[in-house]
RNA sequence: GGCCCGGUGGUCAAGCGGUUAAGACACCGCCCUUUCACGGCGGUAACACGGGUUCGAGUCCCGUCCGGGUCACCA
């Protein structure tokens, strides 16, 4: 057959050749080392926490050995697609500040001289390679309708087939002659693209994965879809050819695409490009609530795997971030504990550290991350978050926590520049709650005293503070001046007494601080009183401590 | 089913032939303490199983089991 000839019925179209575009996308200039990484979704929905994951190591990769990395759209299945897709994607990193250095930065937008960075806009590249394919025969139009391939696989199940596909003698078009395929494409039959693929099932190939290291497979021997019928690229082509044009050096993806490798270094090797390094990242998983196994997460069944679960939480994205990295690289803890205000892109991430099993996305974990990223914020920055989180999730707590700026960051600085600040606030939607005794609209009083407290002793301490307490007083003066309130009432001002002889008093300070927290907050747990009454100011203390008195 | 990946406490994990098998989260106890947090100290808890190799195995080899993935004109 000529296949020259073949190529030019297949291809009247295409005028160029595989070397217009190796001048077009020179190799890198970058420095010894330096690695070229991409991420490649296609634009199918929401962005989720396991392509955070995986992109997070693309840009780490690439920021540690000052290289590059780019985002790539992986547009080719319009039937998957969606509207907003790209934007969604684009719009879930850059809320969590994930930049790339190339590449696709918005719906039509990208940077980068190694574009287009969609793969839609790619169709030409895509055609002159399968073209040269052609030429040297390692390629061929099939003219199998989906029905025949069906039919295919249902024999193929049935026999005793240990590989199922498109090859060997289950390969109709393979061997059609020049004349067959122009009758067929002359009655407008559509085709597809094969590869001729040359593999042999007894034959091994090895490569090294970056993460897992060595693995060997039996070589690919399906020929695989080059072209779908419309002449889009499959998967396997399109990563062939633009991650050979766009210089990547490590192809960093998931683990569900080990088992195509060999077709991918078959293709790779078919089109004479040199195979990049391949790393299969572990998958993020979860236990499932009806089974109790663990499984990966899913897009459709898991509403924490989308980013955007984050954002109504109000988790910050640093928390994200971070709680990611300790399951990335598991040193990160001891690095962040031993540089605590680092930024997180100075942490020296290494991709062969990564652990090669999937791993739980443990929800309890980055609550407490994310407590500790929270508690080394100044008040201004927990009060800007609270209200841009508020500002979308919650505007009516927005309107009220944002009515006085001062008044809300003195609140939620309470306790915040000691040595050890608190760690109470994991995520922006527990402030509401947090801070609801000291907005009025929010307050909902309820007097009610611990089982170990008479009312009437609830009654006498509250009265009496509110004889005694003064606001100008330091925290000291305030704190003495209960502690004289105790024995009047039968109460001991030495916790140590107490417990060493509990039935010689009602109670002690501790109990009195309760009652006066309670009168004050209707709460029993509470950071600093004293700062709080601070907040509260003198009228309101007042009001409060009555109220209390006449409604217990 | 074929092929592939994985399997150390409840979770994330160190470990690269000799360790009392780290650490973090969670949980429990104690201490500190006017509450709650914070902090400090301590505790419960693990090498899936069976065979080898070796003086010695969580570490190497084989098998079994379990979990996951993949076998599309989806990525």
């Amino acid at each position: 057959m000529d296949n020259k000839k073949l190529a030019e019925l297949l291809f009247p179209h295409i005028d160029k050749t595989p070397d217009y575009y190796e001048n077009l996308y020179p190799a890198r200039n970058l420095p010894e080392g330096a690695r070229v990484a991409r991420f490649a979704p296609s634009p199918t929905g929401y962005l989720h926490i396991g392509g955070l994951f995986s992109a997070l190591v693309d840009v780490l990769t690439a920021q540690t050995t000052n290289g590059v990395s780019f985002l790539r759209i992986e547009d080719t299945d319009k039937k998957r697609e969606i509207d907003d897709g790209v934007s969604a994607i684009i719009e879930g990193f850059n809320y969590f500040g994930v930049e790339f250095t190339e590449g696709v930065t918005g719906y039509g937008t990208e940077k980068g001289a190694y574009g287009p960075y969609t793969q839609s806009k790619r169709a030409e590249i895509y055609q002159t390679v399968a073209k040269s394919l052609v030429e040297k025969g390692a390629a061929y139009p099939c003219f199998c309708t989906a029905d025949e391939l069906s039919e295919l696989r249902k024999e193929q199940e049935q026999g005793d087939a240990l590989i199922w596909g498109y090859f060997g003698k289950w390969a109709k078009c393979r061997d059609l002659t020049y004349e067959e395929i122009e009758k067929n494409i002359a009655e407008g039959k559509p085709w597809v693209l094969r590869l001729r693929s040359s593999g042999s099932e007894d034959k091994k190939i090895v490569f090294e994965d970056v993460i897992r290291g060595k693995i060997e497979m039996p070589e690919n021997i399906i020929d695989e879809v080059l072209l779908k019928s419309d002449g889009i690229p499959t998967y396997h082509f399109a990563h062939a050819c633009d991650d050979h044009f766009m210089r990547t050096t490590h192809v960093i993806r998931g683990e569900e695409w080990i088992s195509s490798v060999p077709k991918h270094i078959e293709l790779f090797r078919v089109c004479g490009y040199k195979a990049p390094k391949f790393a299969h990242t572990p998958q993020v998983m979860k236990i499932d609530e009806e089974t109790g196994d663990k499984r990966k997460l899913s897009k459709r069944k898991d509403p924490e795997a989308a980013v955007s679960y984050f954002f109504e939480q109000g988790f910050p994205k640093e928390s994200v971030l971070e709680y990611l990295l300790t399951l990335l690289n598991s040193n990160f803890e001891d690095w962040r504990r031993a540089n605590p205000k680092e930024s997180i892109d100075k942490f020296p991430f290494n991709l062969k550290k990564m652990s090669s099993s999937g791993c739980l996305f443990d929800l309890v974990k980055l609550n407490d991350v994310s407590k500790n990223v929270i508690s080394v914020m100044t008040a201004q920055q927990v009060y800007d978050n609270v209200a841009e989180w508020a500002k979308t999730y919650d505007p009516e707590f927005y309107d009220i926590f944002t009515a006085d700026p001062e008044f809300s960051t003195a609140i939620v600085n309470i306790d915040r520049e000691n040595p050890k600040p608190r760690k109470d606030i994991a995520k922006w939607n527990e402030v509401k709650d947090y801070v609801s005794y000291f907005y009025k609209s929010l307050y909902q009083p309820d007097y009610t005293m611990p089982e170990n407290i008479a009312k009437e002793d609830a009654a006498a301490i509250i009265s009496k503070y509110a004889e005694t307490f003064s606001l100008a007083d330091d925290k000291d003066m305030w704190f003495a001046k209960i502690k004289e309130m105790c024995e009047p009432l039968g109460f001991t001002p030495n916790v140590k007494e107490y417990k060493k002889n509990p039935e010689a008093f009602k109670g002690h300070v501790g109990d009195i601080s309760t009652v006066i927290r309670i009168a004050l907050t209707s709460r029993k747990n509470t950071p600093d009183l004293y700062s709080i009454m601070q907040l509260l100011g003198e009228d309101e203390i007042k009001a409060r401590l009555n109220d209390a008195l006449s409604n217990l």
